[in-house]
DNA sequence: TATTGTTATACTCTATAACTATA
DNA sequence: TATAGTTATAGAGTATAACAATA
């Protein structure tokens, strides 16, 4: 087991970055060869749990620049996953929502894609996904600042 | 604020995969310009915290293919952070470790390099960061599985 | 033959700079 | 002029397949 020393700042700081990064690589990896992207996945649940709205809001959402989001959107429109619809008022904006087919992508497939997550999730004790849930509103609050 | 459902395990498992994702973009982002990339820094920290290992052995630690690490290596290498010293029984192996500079960069610049997580962290009240602390166990755990 | 590591190649993710269209 | 978005380009991160050297 890892001497992790997370007593200071800069050791926790440390740990934790680790550990993110580790994490993150293997959630990339989890991905099935037809499936969609982790990134594609994520911009598709947003759209899932916050509603149709502008390229620009996704990507402050998402928290990439203008551009990265653009590719993204191209990747999905091309396999059908989103809507895109002319804003009626200002004619430089669209806005993207998920098609059917999108829906149900994220409804299932989605799921099925983070099986691996949410199996390991399910076979913790009670405990450790407290302070999972603890975790992400923590999380949440770093990024967002 | 976003209205996550974390009650069950899916619901937890998206709403983690979206903030790890983040957090990890915002990490990545954190790069000086002359510093090392996020990657480098995991590979140099872990040489730093557990001491000189084959480069296959480091792979393993930071959970990438061998292919992966040996780029990262010759990266390193190249701006003489890290010495490989052949391994006197195993000729097909090398040992790598941090050289002087590559040391005094870890304890040094690195703490630089990850001062926006360090002093978010600082910043939190004492219950968030015991939060962290049981998350690096958590996921640590998950990634290790 | 099996293992360790590297080279070759390709795809994903992301950014900055420059541009277009609209406001 | 300012803003929303896209295109062009480049660098970081990672993987699989094929190879070389050694065990």
């Amino acid at each position: 087991m890892t001497k992790t020393e997370t007593r200071t700042s800069g050791g926790l700081a440390s740990a934790f970055r680790l550990s993110v990064v580790r994490l993150n690589r293997r959630l990339r990896s989890q991905r099935a060869d037809n499936s969609v992207t982790l990134t594609q996945l994520a911009a598709l649940s947003t759209l899932h749990r916050h509603g149709a709205m502008t390229p620009g809001a996704l990507a402050a959402h998402e928290k990439v620049q203008p551009p990265s989001m653009t590719r993204v959107l191209t990747a999905l429109q091309e396999r059908g996953l989103i809507d895109r619809q002319a804003d009626p008022v200002d004619r430089r904006q669209s806005i993207v929502a998920l098609s059917d087919v999108g829906t149900k992508l994220v409804t299932e497939e989605v799921r099925a894609r983070e099986a691996w997550l949410c199996t390991k999730i399910k076979d913790l004790p009670e405990p450790d996904r407290q302070t999972l849930r603890d975790a992400v509103e923590v999380i949440t609050r770093l990024v967002e600042s």
